[in-house]
DNA sequence: ACATTATATTCACATATGCTAATATATAAA
DNA sequence: TTTATATATTAGCATATGTGAATATAATGT
């Protein structure tokens, strides 16, 4: 767990991890991240097929993904496709959306 | 996991778990959730002491967490004793704090 | 070169968040 | 009842966030 003793080493890595919660604490973006651990990777217009918002929307949850480092990106041809690429994330939302 | 087929069920259950995701995203709460699951219950004394801000900071942020139900109170004389009553937000604190 | 398709960026705006300082409430003790 | 201690609430302010509309860029095909 958490050693209590180093303040202010800890204080760094709590404020990493809290980064990566605000990433992922959304709506959408959960549901891009279920959708990414379901199929692996998807191009933005796959993505934004299953969410009935508009494109720049989708486009503006995804950079938000991607500064965070949860998800990265590979462009092939006009498309941009994108993946999971960090564990701990993905890990999250595995086990919140696994349940119920 | 996820079943996209039922799109508008779906969308309350995203947004209660973002709910508790946006709760817990902010590492003075992560640092009060971590405490509170090695302690199993803290005065607000308590947890102010390891945090170095101001208590109503420190207020805020439990009422926070008590207003997404991830923390609950009891009174103890002039004390108010706070403890973990969503199983599912401690795991995820659990699962973000125990490796490295 | 031009049109098309896919994706990203910018702007404007409304709302939410986090912090500090000040004040309020509640319980207990003298 | 006053005082002290523990905790909560409010107000003000700065910053962050989310969204839609419009626009921009990048790659492809004609």
């Amino acid at each position: 767990m958490i050693d209590f003793s180093k303040k202010e080493e800890i204080k760094h890595t709590l404020e990493e991890k809290a980064e990566i919660l605000k990433a992922i604490a959304h709506p959408t973006r959960l549901c891009i991240l279920a959708m990414l651990i379901r199929d692996k990777e998807r191009n933005v217009t796959e993505i934004q097929c299953c969410l009935d918002i508009p494109q720049p929307t989708v486009s503006q949850h995804l950079s938000k993904l991607k500064a965070a480092g949860i998800v990265g990106t590979e462009r092939s041809g006009t498309e941009i496709i994108y993946r999971i690429k960090n564990d701990e994330a993905k890990g999250i939302v595995e086990f919140m959306l696994d349940k119920k």
